[in-house]
DNA sequence: TGTGGCTGCCC
DNA sequence: ATTCTGC
DNA sequence: GCAGAATGGGCAGCCACA
């Protein structure tokens, strides 16, 4: 059997057996399995990678008959089909794993490209790559290319929900009359590549064209996962973290000799036999993964990664280092829903509450001397009065936004210069900083930073923050200083290195304090068009006498319009146990936060009588969702968000794991005075499994034209929308959402808010069904424009005055001093 | 020249 | 962004 | 708890087309 899975059976040291032509229609769970078909249409076979890892040999595989010794697209594509048709993790890795030993021992040219092609990324994130192809001009090539009618194309996109699944679908059915020339990965990868430099008049067609040539020549499965990889989603269920995975553990495996892989087969059930060989080589692997993945994150560039491990694993991290130029992955808080959840997560130990602004991300690297390393040809050179100095931004998913913000990088230039003055030592609380962190404290000068941040809208003339909507209003390509019409400000909230020493693994409490001693606010400067420099205004715990002060907090700076609170650690140390965060929470300061060194001892096998539980770092730790980092906003709390209850009007097919289903769903809200249902958003978020299954019998597709219909059933209005099928008005559905937009598209309540544009609400996602409502009791417009009136009201209370009266130095004092 | 639709990216 | 699901 | 998938509102930028 093809995807047979390891743990299904012994397995012999192997001969790997090519398979033929394999297909897979993903539905239910059953038929996920590939299954084999009769080979014909591909020149080379697809190779099966599910086998043990250990016992894979890459040598054993049959390359002869790849063209020219390069990878065929056709054995990538086997590898999406294997990896697409099981949901173990294990087997999925697997699978990866020995694809990728396979191409570091027999074909390392091919590596890159293969690696791009299967992380559903082009480049790395930061290098513009934007294909600028999507469902319409992948759905005109396919009628095209099949000739079949844009109505079988419209069932066959509302059964399968996927643009590959329908290319492959209306493609099978075509004959070809002359064989296509084979496809190879790395020219696939390179016309893919090609596509992102066609712009100007006449593109669409260019484009048009090149990607007919490429369906043209692709085969069977190949047409299923070229369109999925020129769409940018190739639902294989294995994207960053698990190409990473088997990567490292590929890499490991190619150290080790073949000699020491002689392990023991896994049995088909019971206990694992002692294999020392196999644990060996497992400990490997694991060590690989740790460290691949700690690399990756510091200098997420697949490229760099693999020429770094052409000279193996060992000294990987010097090979491929953390840079100013090269982006790290930003760290990231968890959710929390309330602030006593707060104090359960991290009992005693030392944490700061920062202001969440309703901005965006901002990495910022500065370097007087230009790029560490390789220079890509990102990034800017400022020159000003101070010398120059290289300025590179990237956004939260790692984008470049250095041309979006000429008004920071202009401020990168002052950051370097800092004025030598009296710093404060280190916190006396705070754990001891290393002999190299410590004589940062005492730089004469500052030549290289990284730093965390968030951009914030703000009125040119008060200072005072403005919405997250009025700072997308920004020009985004190529901006000129004097063209700016949007101000921002940049909250500083971390510093992850600084003059080319990196801050990881110090603890917050070492990083805030060198952020605020070497780069502290500044004064509004003289072009008002610049960014202003600022601190995030946060309180620490030690100034919490309960956690009644924290939410006082919070709701201050809620009344302020921030988003919420994000919540660190300031200094490692371990998660009370469960049954004692309470009573922690209340006694309090009993313990002056005991430091516990993380790194040096991570297992808690002797959490005796003193009941602390997983290690918590205050580390930065680069794309973690930890719990170092808690992110307390407003609408995750009961009660405070936005919350409407509207009437399901229609809704659409679903796609991919939702296909034959409906989602999303358009919900209204009622209009009294005109009696119409008026559109308020689309919603998919909230809805189980169970519940769609639900929603289809009550809204049968086809069966009952009274409930469920081509044509509007009632009085609604959706400001041109047009849902698949259309709802009897009948049910409530109670919608939180996180703010009230003014939308270009949906018509809600924009009687009642001056006409020309209707109300909308940002994140919205299903909370519960109001039973006890019917269709008479939603919200009516009037009560939405009305809670949109409240949202825009001023920031209330002092803050507000203090923010609009004063612009400059003494706010960013008072802020930079954590006084509230 | 202006407008509308598509795409990619912020949240 | 949010949320749910399977491992 | 992680990793992945499906998809929200809304903006600027870009192209097609009238």
């Amino acid at each position: 059997m093809f995807a047979r899975t390891q743990d299904a059976g012994p397995s012999q040291p192997q001969e790997v057996k090519p398979v033929s032509a394999v297909t897979t229609t993903p539905k239910s769970k059953e038929e996920r399995k590939p299954t084999l078909t009769a080979a014909r249409a591909q020149p080379v076979d697809p190779i099966d990678f599910d086998v043990d890892a250990l016992l894979f040999r890459p040598a054993a595989v049959d390359i002869s008959r790849w063209p020219g010794g390069r990878l065929p697209y056709s054995v990538l594509v086997g590898v999406y089909v294997q990896v697409a048709g099981t949901r173990s993790r294990l087997a999925i890795v697997r699978v990866l794993t020995n694809f990728i030993h396979l191409l570091l021992a027999r074909a390392p040219l091919d590596i890159p490209p293969a690696l791009y092609l299967l992380s559903n990324h082009l480049r790395p994130a930061y290098i513009p790559c934007e294909l600028g192809i999507g469902s319409m001009i992948i759905n005109r090539v396919i009628k095209e290319v099949s000739g079949l009618q844009a109505r079988d194309l419209k069932r066959l996109w509302s059964v399968h929900g996927d643009p590959g699944d329908v290319a492959y679908e209306a493609k099978v059915q075509m004959r070809t009359l002359v064989e296509p020339v084979p496809l190879v990965v790395h020219d696939v990868y390179k016309r893919v590549l090609k596509l992102a430099d066609i712009r100007g008049s006449q593109s669409g067609k260019l484009k048009s064209d090149a990607v007919r040539k490429l369906m043209v020549q692709a085969r069977g499965e190949e047409v299923r996962f070229l369109v999925r990889t020129l769409i940018g989603n190739l639902r294989i269920g294995a994207v960053r973290l698990t190409l990473l995975t088997a990567l490292a553990r590929a890499a490991a495996l190619l150290e080790i000799p073949d000699s020491e892989l002689d392990v023991l087969p896994i049995p088909a059930k019971g206990k694992k036999p002692m294999d020392p060989a196999r644990e060996a080589a497992e400990e490997k692997c694991v060590a690989a993964v740790r460290l691949v993945r700690r690399v990756h994150v510091r200098h997420p560039n697949y490229g760099d990664l693999v020429r770094g491990l052409e000279a193996g694993l060992d000294g990987l991290e010097e090979r491929v280092p953390l840079s100013v130029g090269i982006p790290i992955s930003p760290m990231l808080g968890s959710i929390t829903r309330s602030i006593d959840e707060v104090y359960a997560r991290l009992g005693s130990l030392p944490f700061t509450a920062e202001t969440k602004l309703d901005g965006q991300r901002l990495q910022m690297h500065v370097r007087r001397d230009g790029p560490q390393g390789e220079d890509d040809g990102g990034g800017r050179w400022v020159e000003g009065e101070n010398g120059r100095a290289w300025v590179r931004l990237f956004s939260r998913h790692l984008e470049d936004m250095t041309d979006k913000y000429p008004d920071i990088c202009a401020r990168g230039l002052d950051l370097l210069s800092s004025v030598k003055g009296e710093r404060k030592p280190f916190p006396s609380w705070a754990s001891a900083p290393s002999v190299e962190v410590a004589a940062l404290l005492e730089a004469e000068s500052i030549s290289s930073l990284i730093v965390d941040a968030e951009i914030v809208a703000i009125d040119k003339d008060s200072g005072a923050h403005r919405t997250f909507q009025e700072l997308t209003n920004r020009a985004r390509k190529d901006v000129r200083v004097e063209d700016i019409k949007v101000v921002v400000e940049v909250n500083a909230f971390d510093l992850m290195l600084v003059n080319d020493v990196p801050l990881l693994s110090s603890p917050f409490s070492l990083r805030r304090h060198l952020m605020r001693e070497l780069l502290p606010p500044r004064p509004t400067p003289a072009d008002p068009l610049l960014a202003r420099w600022t601190h995030i205004e946060a309180i620490d715990s030690t100034d919490l006498k309960s956690p009644a002060d924290l939410r006082a907090f919070f709701d201050k700076v809620v009344e302020r319009k921030a988003e919420g609170l994000m919540v660190k650690l300031l200094e490692s140390g371990r998660a009370p146990a469960a049954a004692e965060a309470e009573a922690e929470a209340e006694a309090e300061v009993e313990a002056e936060a005991e430091v516990i060194d993380v790194d040096v001892d991570d297992d808690e096998k002797d959490d005796g009588g003193k009941s602390r539980k997983k290690p918590l770092p205050a580390t930065y730790e680069p794309d973690q969702r930890s719990m170092g980092w808690l992110k307390v906003k407003k609408d995750y709390l009961e009660g405070l968000g936005d919350s409407l209850d509207l009437v399901p009007v229609g809704a659409w097919w679903g796609n991919g794991r939702k296909a034959g289903w409906w989602s999303p769903i358009l919900l209204a809200a009622r209009n009294p005075e005109s009696g119409a249902l008026e559109a308020v958003c689309k919603c998919m978020s909230g809805f189980t499994d169970a519940f769609y299954k639900d929603l289809l019998a009550r809204y049968p597709p086809d069966s009952d034209p009274t409930v469920c219909s081509t044509q509007p059933l009632g009085y609604v209005e959706t400001g041109g929308l047009v849902p698949e099928r259309w709802f009897l008005p009948r049910e409530v559905w109670e919608i939180r959402g996180a703010d009230i937009t003014l939308s270009p598209v949906y018509p809600a309540a924009a009687s009642y808010i001056g006409g020309e544009r209707g109300l909308s609400l940002r994140f919205p996602r299903f909370i519960r069904i109001r039973e006890d409502k019917g269709v008479e009791d939603a919200t009516s417009a009037e009560e939405f424009a009305e809670m949109f009136r409240r949202q825009m009201a001023p920031a209330g209370g002092v803050a507000a005055a203090e923010n609009g009266a004063e612009g400059g130095e003494e706010e960013a004092d008072e802020v930079g001093d954590d006084v509230l």
